[in-house]
RNA sequence: GCCAGAGUGGUGGAAUGGCAGACACGCCGGCUUUAGGUGCCGGUGCCCUUUGGGUGUGAGGGUUCGAAUCCCUCCUCUGGCACCA
């Protein structure tokens, strides 16, 4: 007979929508997730990436909320001090457009969407403390991060010049290098083009070497992509520079070079077209021929130069250096494969060492010099291995047999002792260019005055308060749309007095998001950025999770504000966040959800599909947080069917609460422990899917212990459903309130601590001992764990399958580890 | 092209030197049910005639008593970089 049969033939289920509507105002009444701040439990600071308002929450921040909210939760169990702050990133392009095409404000827009998505956040049951939220759009916010901007101008930070810079002829505004990705715009993709034009940076190249170096506090912390990433993105090279001298002038051409041990093989120069030394280097008899290949190589889009296997076009420019080893005299050309903004935009042209001038040098009719000799086995063209170094001597200084990093430290010495130039470290990484010529962003707090030039805002006159446009008003022409907001614009400067006008342009909008996790610390803060001691308290941030598309934007950028704050003695940290964590995207048949797929999954029908829980722990379990998640992979309604069997055990409990578990069932206790004991270092190491199992694992065993052991009124059974719904409460919130309210207790289960742990219990009093034969399983032995290896190897031996299968064959050696295995090597 | 990382059942994934496939999804069978998008029980890598055996973690080789795990070669996929001097 099965146990069942007295069973009610119809089963209870949980109405997880009206659970949903049960519990939240409940909550918000409590309001247990305030970050306390008084010094009376060791604080956590759980941060996650804001939102963009473009919409309603979308899959992907259904999984990166559930995940994160696993994390915060688990913290505020294990008692600690969080603060798990929201706030919204609401300056940006979205709203702008939208304003454009419905005649109206991009506020319309971003608070509509705010509001929209703040309500999802709170039914998605969110541990945030929402006395933090803050929108970077609010004149209180963005006054500070004109503030901000103004420090950084002071400390010769935020700079201002005249440079070919990249424009986006869709949004019709210029792009930060980090941007622009593949020779498009990042964030619509089109075709990025340049433009001659004077704009604002933020000199993060000060900070090169610091940011490389402060990596090894991230190392192991951070995920090695990313910081490889931000390595590359930063490209430390150390090398020389060298002064060639121009004949018939006296601005000698300096290059940057990482193998200034082959400057004997430099047998011509190239400078970068488009730069201004092209132009003053260029003979009167060349103006001709470098205008027409200027023109050819600005027609050329990034993306075509980017192609693989272009041929290597130059012209010369009539001029004519003089090789500082050789004494040589040497041609120079422009050429589009040296870049005008990497380096000094010229390089000297070592064909026998380089490929590409070894190209160039080819179709040139050049001479090719070898000055590393190349093992017998090199078939190639240009050798740029190691090797010993040849034809590489004057009267004064000799390299010939040299290895390579020999050669280039004596040359190196040679050159700076007879002023050819000197040893130097190179960055790849360029300032920041922050101007955006775009409506709904943060001001530029600058006033521009003919006479006394750029003066900044006073500190009391900030925030410099958009002004109210509004549709074609903000339509893109090319000029920032702030510039045409006539009275807005025409002011009187700050020193003088006389008619100024402010600066029209608008920063990055990641400018914004360079320092929201400070402004968390102190909400509100009125009369500053953020309280120093404040942060001091909480950061660096314990964690961070977000997507890893910011590995060259954001997470570059915030480390970067972080150490000008550091260094302003605002903040003690030099790292924003201890951790991070990039989660996976959600996708739909293994491609990106997109409308032209027509492949869209929407948030909020899955919620109303299957429930707030549900979709939160389909995400959790899915796989590591850092994998993508195919969502037709996927089986909701398989979670579903899981918290209706978790809760239904709160209901079968039958014991009081306060029982004293001592008494109950061993077995089942032990389970339990385990479970709580796996589980926490589970989490600890990010493993949310398997700590899942793990939970999944102690249902199952509590409901065989109910149904068919200890029955449910033994104190092990309440012992049990109380952790699961304890553990249960990171992932699917409302089931386990209603749990927690089944099992007689009141709300709220996200505080009522995490179980605590009987190491005792956790021992497994038996262990199930495998026995090999020649590496093959035999048999299977339960042994006490403290089992020695005598009586192990000889219980081993007794066994009946074991002798059967060493079939009288001598014995060679018996590996024991006990208590897990034997292996008896025969033959 | 260069540099990382990864390849495990029908599917998502466990196992990181010691029982491969935990936990789920799906599927098959049974019970309960007027019914099932419910619940419960059993089964489910593949092959062989079993309550037994063989075989199996992209392919091939190696180290080891023992390899999904470590090493080498190759293949495939993913990500990053890609005229950076």
């Amino acid at each position: 007979m099965s146990p069942n049969t007295d069973q009610p033939t119809q089963r209870a289920a949980l109405d997880v929508q009206a659970v949903q509507e049960k519990w939240l105002p409940v909550w918000t009444e409590l309001d247990p997730f305030r970050a306390i701040d008084d010094g009376a439990r060791e604080r956590r600071y759980a941060l996650t990436m804001f939102s963009y308002p473009s919409g309603d929450l979308h899959m992907g921040h259904g999984e990166v909320f559930a995940l994160h909210d696993v994390l915060a939760r688990y913290w505020f169990q294990r008692g600690y001090d969080v603060l798990n702050p929201i706030g919204w990133d609401s300056f940006g392009l979205p709203a702008e457009n939208a304003a454009i095409k419905r005649n109206e404000h991009p506020a319309i827009y971003t608070y509509a969407n705010i509001a929209t998505q703040a309500e999802s956040l709170r039914r998605y049951a969110m541990s945030f403390d929402w006395s933090t939220r803050l929108h970077t759009s609010d004149p209180e916010y963005y006054r500070w991060t004109q503030w901000l901007f103004l420090r950084f101008y002071e400390r010769g930070l935020a700079y201002r010049k005249a440079s070919r810079v990249n424009w986006c002829p869709n949004d019709q505004t210029v792009l930060a290098n980090e941007q622009v990705v593949g020779g498009m715009c990042e964030r619509c993709g089109a075709v990025v083009t340049k433009r001659q034009l004077t704009q604002w940076y933020f000199r993060i190249t000060a900070y090169a070497q610091q940011l490389l170096d402060d990596m090894a506090l991230l190392e192991d912390h951070w995920p090695a992509p990313i910081l490889t990433m931000q390595r590359n993105w930063i490209g430390r090279s150390e090398g020389a520079f060298i002064d060639f001298p121009v004949e018939g002038r006296d601005e000698p051409i300096r290059v940057f070079t990482t193998r200034q041990d082959t400057l004997f093989g430099a047998t011509f120069m190239v400078v970068a077209p488009e730069s201004s030394l092209a132009k003053r280097l260029c003979a009167p008899e060349q103006e001709d021929a470098l205008a027409a290949y200027l023109e050819q190589v600005n027609r050329s889009t990034e993306v075509e130069r980017l192609a693989i296997e272009q041929p290597k076009t130059g012209v010369f420019l009539g001029a004519y250096a003089v090789n500082p080893a050789t004494g040589q005299r040497i041609p120079v050309y422009a050429a589009d494969y040296v870049l005008a903004d990497y380096g000094t935009g010229s390089i000297m042209a070592v064909p026998g060492q380089d490929q590409r001038d070894w190209d160039f040098a080819e179709s040139h009719d050049l001479p090719i010099v070898r000055t590393v000799q190349p093992p017998d086995s090199f078939d190639g063209k240009a050798y740029n291995g190691a090797g010993s170094a040849i034809n590489s001597a004057n009267d004064e200084v000799s390299l010939d047999g040299l290895p390579v990093d020999q050669a280039k430290a004596r040359i190196t010495t040679w050159l700076t002792a007879n002023g050819h130039g000197e040893g130097t470290v190179n960055f790849r990484l360029r300032d920041w260019l922050l101007s955006r010529q775009r409506y709904w962003g943060c001001p530029i707090p600058i006033v521009h005055c003919e006479d006394c030039g750029e003066v900044p805002v006073p500190d009391d006159e900030l925030p410099v308060v958009l002004p109210d446009l509004r549709g074609q008003d903000l339509a893109p022409k090319g000029t920032s749309p702030l510039a045409a907001a006539t009275e807005w614009v025409e002011t009187t400067c700050p020193k003088c007095g006389r008619p100024a006008r402010r600066d029209s342009d608008t920063m990055d909008t990641f400018v914004d998001s360079s320092w929201y996790f400070l402004r968390y610390c102190s909400p509100g803060k009125k009369d500053g950025p953020f309280d120093p001691e404040a942060a001091n308290r909480w950061m660096p941030a314990a964690n961070y999770f977000g997507g890893a598309e910011h590995a060259v934007l954001h997470l570059l950028y915030f480390r970067f504000f972080t150490k000008v704050l550091h260094d302003m003695g605002m903040l003690d940290a030099v790292e924003p966040t201890r951790s991070l964590i990039n989660q996976g995207q959600v996708i739909n048949r293994g491609r990106s959800m997109s409308k032209s797929l027509g492949n869209g999954v929407d948030l909020g029908e899955q919620i109303d599909n299957y429930g707030v829980d549900a979709v939160r722990l389909t995400m959790v379990f899915a796989g590591p947080p850092e994998d993508d998640i195919d969502w037709a992979d996927m089986s909701p309604g398989g979670s579903v069917r899981f918290l209706q069997r978790a809760w239904r055990l709160a209901g079968d409990v039958s014991s009081q609460p306060g029982v004293d578990f001592g008494r109950g069932d061993l077995a089942l206790r032990k389970a339990t422990h385990r479970a709580v004991h796996e589980a926490t270092e589970l989490i600890e190491a990010f493993r949310f899917n398997v700590m899942v199992a793990r939970v999944m694992e102690l249902v199952n065993v509590t409901r065989k212990a109910i149904d068919s052991g200890c029955g449910p009124d033994d104190p092990a059974v309440r012992e049990a459903v109380e952790a699961v719904a304890i553990m249960l409460s990171l992932v699917a919130p409302y089931t386990a309130e209603e749990m927690w309210e089944q099992l007689g207790h009141q709300p709220t289960v996200a505080k009522a601590g995490w179980p605590k742990i009987d190491e005792s219990l956790v021992v497994p009093d038996s262990v199930t001992c495998v026995i090999q034969v020649g590496g093959r399983v035999r048999a299977r032995l339960e042994v006490t764990p403290d089992v020695t290896e005598t009586e192990l190897e000889r219980l081993a031996l007794a066994h009946p399958n074991v002798r059967r299968a060493i079939d009288g064959m001598p014995i060679r050696m018996v590996i024991v580890r006990a208590p897990k295995l034997v292996n008896v090597v025969v033959g």
